[in-house]
DNA sequence: TTCAATAAATAGACTGGTCTGTATGTTTAA
DNA sequence: TTAAACATACAGACCAGTCTATTTATTGAA
């Protein structure tokens, strides 16, 4: 034994959330993830019976982890409009430390075939809890605000990965800002 | 000769434009594409120097299409309010013929190292010449509705991909709408 | 208009590499 | 003693890209 802090079954999934998010799923190869984990190839398909099933818990994973963050930051806020705030600059956040590689989720689903069911509700159950995330800080609205909220701070995330830059996300801030004022969101 | 109606480059060209859109980049290889355009894969080559530079090409490809496409949806109204509608109206149009596909451009922006800077200026071109698109038809606002408007319209994109649905579309045209009636849209 | 020269397109073998996944046998830890 | 983890070789498929050799099409000149 190489006296290993954590177990090969954490040591794989770390190095995946970490390989398949920087590089993607597809340019991600198994030999290279069970390399940089330190773990032999027969251990990987002895926790994991394909690349796919790992894919599935990179993803549960991520999940875990994007929305403890997350509410650590909106968490401190007690106004609506500082929750929803702080939603954006925990994405800003996101974008310094990880390079502004973007949404895991959004990038899965750029990768996979349309037919892949196991991992396309994956994504859509991560982005159907964020939407809900949105509707718990808002309220249900006639308007449908935290759907646009939701939507905005979708685009924010990804249109700042496509210009590796942050006014994305302050450009969707002040339109927030300004909605509450002309009091379309409450 | 095989008799073929177009000429060899446009074939491969027409075959890729399909099949990256369909299936994704990566997981697109070469064979398939010279298999399905009925084309020797010396004749791809001579053509295209690697499967990058087919990816660029592709890329200037959708752009022509896609622009020509949706400026027949827009040009066809006079008022501002309409055409910004039309636009999302077109990226209905878009969903229900490419079975949800998402954006081409995107999609690439997923697939590929933030370090490939020849397709990501590629994509970011075309995201810019989107934005020009929409500054062209509202003009230079203070509040920046533009860009709002674009970002509704890359989220309606995304989320419509996503969820394989059209309501994220639809919830955006009501937003549009209903900042124009409060004037933030002008 | 015919014919030779040139260019374009063809088929397909081949290289060297990568991929996921399996199988074998050994070592370590519980 | 049993199970987990190890290292590593291997299978079989696919990948991008090169190369050879042949056939087809085009073009220019006599």
């Amino acid at each position: 034994m190489k006296h290993h802090p954590i177990v090969p079954r954490e040591r794989i999934l770390d190095t995946a959330l970490r390989l398949f998010h920087e590089q993607g799923y597809h340019a991600t190869g198994i030999n290279q993830i069970i390399s940089e984990a330190g773990v032999a190839k027969a251990s990987l398909y002895l926790h994991f019976k394909s690349k796919e099933e790992l894919g599935i818990e990179y993803l549960n994973a991520r999940q875990d982890l994007w929305f403890t963050q997350l509410r650590l930051f909106t968490d401190a806020e007690k106004k609506t409009r500082k929750k929803i705030l702080a939603a954006f600059d925990f994405l800003a956040y996101v974008n310094e430390n990880e390079h502004f590689r973007g949404c895991s989720f959004l990038n899965m689903l750029s990768e996979i075939r349309p037919d892949n069911y196991a991992l396309l509700t994956s994504i859509q159950n991560h982005k159907q809890e964020l939407r809900q995330f949105f509707t718990d800080i808002l309220g249900e609205q006639k308007n449908d605000a935290a759907d646009i909220v939701y939507m905005l701070f979708e685009s924010a995330a990804t249109e700042s990965q496509l210009f590796k830059n942050q006014w994305p996300i302050e450009k969707a801030k002040q339109a927030v800002s300004d909605l509450c004022k002309l009091k379309y969101i409450k």
